[in-house]
DNA sequence: TAGGCCATCTGGTCCT
DNA sequence: AGGACCAGATGGCCTA
């Protein structure tokens, strides 16, 4: 599935059956981006389940001739990158093994240097050029032949330590797209995100709570003085840390009858996410026209029925004070709230609504912001901004400030 | 078969 | 000097 099939899917599919397949999905949603779903089971499958990822130490299990002494069996290419005859991964087929604490299976493959004729094993390339330049060595005295060998196989060394640190790096680059995967909302599908999906969703997706978390201030703000004071706001960071008790896992498990999961932001190829179109799936959606007057009746939004595991369940209990404090501001729809705070806000609520449907954020953007939580994988963070713009308020004077506080 | 995605190798550059 | 980082190149896997 690509980018413009999950921007169909999210902008097609009833809601409810889009909240089943996540369910569904869900529940065969491995946490080593396994899915669980085999290709044959899988309906309108464009891409394939989570391959299995070649995690091989091919140092250790290197076979390259490091004994050589014939500089011309070496790569002297300094030509650069294009006449490598790459072959990586050789050894996965081979060896199976996987490093420790790899999230990622052993890709079932034989591609790479296994299928090269005559090799296996060893990683250096060999350009004919190289061959042909270093070749010439072979000419030279015993003294610079002995010399140039220690060299060669000095170079190779180092080369294989190369490889292996920069696979060691790109491992763990892997892993924590992996572990952003696991901790952003989204679609879950047959396949795991790819990595720019998932940097665009996790864009998108602080955008959205930045957006939330200097709404819900400025709504408070807003509270404040019409009520001179009176009644002290619930400050965002109130809700931080707030586990409540009856959420499974601090609550990483939301419910709420009135959300959409959708980032209004364009995929890599160019199609966006039509939030709106989501939101008419269903008529208990916010919509942008509806949640102008919806502005602080968030907080009213109580759990229901769905309930509905996600991948914030798996990760929140192991996440770092931060991370769980970040991920507690998501649950400002009311289920974290202490009673006390909820009363209060119930009072802000209804004299908000009394007073103004439209806040004005951050200057002279009227904006009205509806915010539902729950949905499918985790949290549906659907904001809908009124007015003529369309546009998010602009918050870019202290668009990271809220999010200050976990750096 | 083309295109997307990915893992790996590789050499260059930058930083400590 | 050595390691981290980066980008180009290559080839495998998979689906449309």
């Amino acid at each position: 599935m690509n980018a413009t099939q999950l921007t169909e899917l999210m902008s097609s599919h009833d809601f409810m059956q889009l909240q089943q397949q996540l369910h569904h999905n869900n529940n065969n949603y491995n946490t080593d981006g396994h899915n669980g779903l085999s290709p044959e089971s899988a309906e309108g499958i464009s891409r394939p389940v989570r391959r299995a990822t070649r995690r091989t130490s091919q140092l250790s299990n290197n076979t390259c001739d490091l004994e050589m002494t014939d500089s011309s069996s070496q790569s002297d290419d300094t030509s650069g990158g294009g006449g490598s005859s790459n072959g990586g991964g050789s050894s996965t087929t081979t060896n199976g093994q996987q490093q420790g604490g790899s999230q990622d299976n052993q890709r079932a493959s034989s591609r790479g240097r296994g299928q090269q004729p005559g090799n296996g094993s060893c990683s250096s390339s060999l350009t004919p050029n190289s061959a042909h330049s270093s070749s010439s060595n072979a000419n030279s005295s015993s003294n610079r032949r002995r010399k140039g060998a220690l060299n060669a196989k000095e170079r190779n060394l180092r080369r294989l330590e190369s490889n292996e640190r920069e696979r060691m790096r790109m491992h763990s680059l892997n892993d924590a797209f992996q572990s952003l995967r696991e901790v952003i909302p989204h679609v879950e599908m047959e396949r795991r995100l790819s990595k720019i999906e998932t940097l665009t969703l996790a864009k998108n997706y602080i955008i959205n709570l930045t957006h939330i978390i200097l709404s819900k201030r400025n709504e408070e703000a807003a509270a404040m003085e019409l009520n001179s004071g009176a009644v002290g706001g619930v400050l965002l960071s109130n809700l931080t840390a707030e586990n409540g008790g009856g959420g499974g896992l601090g609550g990483a498990t939301i419910s709420a009858n009135a959300a959409t999961l959708c980032f209004e932001d364009t995929m890599p190829n160019g199609a966006s996410y039509d939030c709106a179109l989501l939101a008419a799936t269903d008529g208990s959606l916010l919509n942008a026209s509806a949640v102008a007057s919806t502005a602080s009746s968030m907080q009213n939004l109580q759990p229901q029925s769905m309930h509905i595991q996600t991948p914030l369940d798996h990760q929140q209990a192991n996440l770092p004070h931060h991370q769980q404090a970040m991920l507690s501001h998501v649950h400002m729809g009311g289920t974290m709230l202490q009673p006390q705070q909820q009363q209060q806000q119930q009072q802000q609520q209804q004299h908000q609504q009394q007073q103004q449907s439209t806040l004005i954020l951050n200057g002279n953007t009227p904006v009205g912001v509806g915010v539902g939580i729950g949905v499918g994988v985790g949290v549906g963070v659907g904001v809908g901004v009124g007015g003529s713009s369309g546009t998010f308020p602009d918050v870019n004077d202290n668009f990271d400030e809220p999010f200050r506080e976990f750096l």
